[in-house]
DNA sequence: AGTTGTTTAAAACGATCGTTTGAAATAAGC
DNA sequence: GCTTATTTCAAACGATCGTTTTAAACAACT
């Protein structure tokens, strides 16, 4: 078994135990056992838990973020000032294709799942690293949306991204909970890809109804 | 020290350790430590520490789910129909009157982060205590949605609630992460209850759009 | 006041955690 | 092919976890 084997089963196991479990009830030893790797092969080739959390998040947002400002520049290229919904769909877009298609609602589920996580459990090393490395786009994408509607506030445009944000991430989050209680009250077995089919208008209207 | 007193510095303490930092991440002697009571006393008292969870979400859930079964009957009982904001109406005004006007949206967020915590990290054992003793109403609550708005279907209501009630809790679940990134964006550093001033027209359309 | 039942206290239990160690196995360089 | 560097492996480290135990302190009641 060679080096890139071992580092990206041990990627693998961790990015999906920690969208499953969440960072301190996954265990090394759970990530090495999936993996079938020697236990301290995460800190050999990591250094420690911290750092393979740092490197889960960089394996998805750096590319992520690449494709997300590429396609930035793409639509500032073709018009001078891009509307709220251009600027939306080149998320929307960079999220959908930043996968392949054959289990694209399943790497969108977990990579919205470890988003929420880098919100809501994250500690400080993390945060700090995420700022580090991804906030310039970040900014300059919540830049083009406050260019684009200018009769809100900068602290509406802030707030109601963040607001999708969650709507999005919680309901990745606790996609298979929400499908089981869905599935109770309703009797209809909603797909992953059905539910985004309801999501993503829902989430359009609020984001740009006129206070 | 009274045992009520003993009781209550407990489910305190475990509360809000809870909601800031998880199931997991908590350990019974930062609860104990924080409560200024012996580490025994959450065994002795509450039998475990999942015991102590289920009761911390009793001790929120039990007297909210009250309240709201009382103001269901009311406004069913001074109208035959309620439309939908008459249901959802009930909802925010059980929510809001639930705790005291003192450190009321404190509160609310500490009941928020635990509804969240409810989806996102619940042990099965959590889920089954949920279900079984909140789970009807609920139902009763999603009934008169549907009832209110037959135009739209049962699916669309259920995954309509689910994105709304995502997007409060991850708000107001990482709500000190989001002010710190808003008041690095904008310079501005909005409340809680400020936020929630924009968070509930921004659910509202979103919840009312026709589809 | 003395007895009984309840609550608190200090200490230790076994289990599991992240991490480290040192030797064996493998790969790479000359 | 021998040496050197890299990677894997089994085992153990100290720390912390939830839980249990045993005794002391306290409360309630006759």
């Amino acid at each position: 078994m060679t080096q890139a084997d071992t580092v990206t089963r041990i990627l693998d196991s961790a990015e999906q135990l920690f969208a499953e479990k969440g960072f301190a009830e996954t265990s090394l030893r759970m990530i090495t056992t999936r993996a079938k790797v020697n236990l301290a092969a995460v800190n050999y080739h990591f250094g420690s838990k911290k750092d393979l959390i740092q490197a889960v998040f960089a394996r998805f947002l750096t590319p992520f973020t690449q494709k997300l400002d590429k396609e930035l520049n793409d639509v500032v290229a073709s018009k001078d000032e891009p509307d709220f919904q251009d600027v939306l769909g080149v998320l929307v877009r960079t999220m959908l294709t930043g996968v392949e298609t054959s289990d694209k609602y399943n790497k969108l589920s977990v990579f919205m799942r470890l988003l929420g996580l880098a919100y809501t459990q994250a500690q400080g090393h993390l945060r700090r690293f995420l700022n580090e490395n991804y906030a310039q786009t970040y900014g300059r994408f919540i830049g083009y949306l406050k260019a684009a509607h200018p009769t809100l506030s900068s602290d509406e445009i802030f707030w109601r991204i963040h607001f999708a944000i969650g709507s999005a991430v919680f309901t990745m989050s606790s996609i298979e909970v929400l499908r089981n209680m869905a599935l109770a009250d309703t009797g209809h077995d909603a797909s992953v890809e059905q539910v985004m089919k309801m999501l993503v208008p829902f989430l359009a209207a609020a984001l740009e109804q006129e206070s």
